[in-house]
DNA sequence: TTGTAAGCGTTATCAT
DNA sequence: ATGATAACGCTTACAA
């Protein structure tokens, strides 16, 4: 009783409380720190008064219960944590939201890192998580990450594991990924059918599961409509602006009239080369990208491209988490997400 | 030994050895946990012998620290909480990153959440936050939280609060705001020496700080040039696509030659309503709007706009929140960013 | 229905 | 320089 008042007269610095915790509940209402820790729990062998009571105290203390004592004690947490390359990227970060949107109702929380296309950065995170105790982890591993080593540590260490978009296929777990193969064939297809003689191909980077998909996707389309595949008009490179209008130059010396992108941002050079050499897309020159990122559909013209489901994905990444928890097999859960083809103008061939 | 061996010839499912503790590494050596601890922590005062000792049986042992343990007993998380609106936004996912740039480098990491404009999210989010005992939180409120109340609690508890962007001016604690007064001013200013003559402003919600300093350097501008202000075109709305285009009816009708945004996708609508009616952006018509989104640049006009330093608010934010830790006085932590005026076509009257 | 007591993995305060 | 011990706040057998 004295140590209480004397604890509620400090100054000003020290006025902010403590937080309340069970026992702080118990001593004010005479009864164990175990009966409120079953009632505040919702556990059915406490009456139904004293339940009544207990979380009326709790309310009124403002006590929270400290999450981390509740942890250690019961040996696992609520908490997901996810690693993207970048949380910038509309694609990213709406698969956390996709993700958020089941986890959070399901009573699990989300830690986010950022791997920032390095491996280091990406190890720093893995090892982060684990030491946050979390319940698993989701993830799509660097660029530069190209063995899938750190990632058997995590299932190694019993931590369900999702892998999403970029995914390694020998590591044990959950993954999600696009239909890439598909996807990219369906969009060289239809370049094809618009009346394109000559498409070549900017890729990304072939240790990546996602870029290698998209180029034999590619190459089938080509094949299959009696097209010869001529190495020399795939481009191989860094996905970005400033690489796709570099390699739109060589893409137009090599003879192209058109070229499939494996992502938006590359697509976006290709424009830009276009219209600062006066080259009419899509009339003469027809281009299509991937992810349809923001602005795909504000440029002029409009790019063709292909949906990468984001927000979908992580709905399913994080069902696959809800379902390894369940105890379902991993075999079950290697999920591949179907690519739609969003037709705009810069494939609409006169 | 018995049990150790029995453990380790499980079957495959139960070959996921349990994780190491302090514990396990001091029986393996024959010495204490509280040894270990200290040797672990870097403390002095253990023989560096015994500490090279410790520390190499850890690492082969895979073991890595308990931070649910290691917080409990030290009464302080490493974690600082974050919530923004939305994730998927250039803007807030730009801050995530700068904050991130500071605080994981000083040994603390993110865990973030998402309010979706919605004040019930956000309450939800805060005591998350607080019952996973982070070290501090940093946010930037919801649109539908227009009472400072449950952010006042945070404060109340003892924690460090920083507020970005959107920022109740009644709350102790730190924050960290662009001046969008004097952008909305500048902005405001380039359109009348630019030779708009009847300059419209499409806001934002009011009870924001954002958006109504924004409106009163907008009228401040006016005024200081010896405009008169028209109530009438003075569009408060949520600033989005389709109110852009909506409200860029109206301020046609009104007779404007100009609108001042408060949001790019407001502007991107007022664009388009342009294109659809084939009013000539900018020589019939300016428009700046506000934040420099990706595709402002991307845009046919290229959209004038007010650069809205993400990053660097993130950065300054974090940096903050350390201060805070250091001791700093909270009133030394309200800052101001400027905002930079970004010129392209969307505002170059013929 | 409620109380007792042990323990989750650390760290801090004593000793030695 | 190292060891013994208690405690952080919670959960959960087990006992009553």
């Amino acid at each position: 009783m004295r140590k209480r008042l004397y604890f509620c007269t400090q100054n000003k610095k020290e006025q902010k409380m403590a937080r309340p915790t069970i026992n702080d509940i118990a001593k004010a209402l005479n009864i164990t720190p175990s009966t409120v820790s079953r009632a505040l729990a919702g556990n059915t062998r406490v009456s139904a008064a004293t339940r009544e009571l207990i979380s009326r105290t709790a309310a009124e203390m403002g006590y929270e219960r400290n999450l981390l004592a509740s942890s250690l004690r019961k040996g696992s947490t609520d908490t997901v944590g996810m690693i993207v390359p970048r949380i910038n990227r509309q694609f990213f970060s709406n698969v956390i939201s996709g993700a958020e949107a089941i986890l959070n109702p399901a009573g699990y929380n989300l830690i986010i890192c950022q791997s920032h296309e390095r491996q280091e950065d990406e190890k720093r995170a893995i090892m982060t998580l684990m030491r946050n105790q979390v319940a698993g982890i989701i993830m799509s591993h660097s660029l530069e990450t190209t063995d899938s080593k750190s990632l058997a540590d995590i299932t190694k260490s019993g931590l369900a594991l999702v892998q999403f978009d970029r995914a390694f296929r020998d590591i044990e777990g959950a993954s999600v990924t696009n239909d890439n193969f598909t996807g990219a064939y369906q969009a060289t297809a239809h370049l094809i059918k618009s009346g394109y003689k000559r498409i070549g191909h900017l890729g990304g980077d072939l240790l990546s599961n996602v870029y290698t998909d998209r180029m034999e996707g590619y190459k089938k389309a080509l094949a299959d409509n009696g097209i010869e595949i001529d190495e020399s008009i795939i481009f191989n490179d860094s996905i970005t602006r400033d690489k796709g209008f570099y390699n739109m130059a060589k893409a137009l010396q090599a003879g192209c009239d058109a070229l499939y992108c494996s992502g938006d941002y590359a697509a976006l050079g290709v424009i830009e080369y276009a219209r600062h050499n006066n080259i009419d897309i899509p009339n003469e020159f027809g281009v299509i990208g991937t992810a349809n990122e923001n602005f795909a559909e504000l440029l002029t013209p409009a790019l063709t491209t292909l949906e990468q489901n984001a927000f979908d994905m992580g709905n399913r990444a994080a069902q696959a988490f809800l379902d390894i928890k369940q105890g379902k097999s991993d075999a079950e859960l290697k999920i591949e997400i179907p690519m739609r083809l969003i037709v705009r103008d810069s494939s609409r061939k006169g």
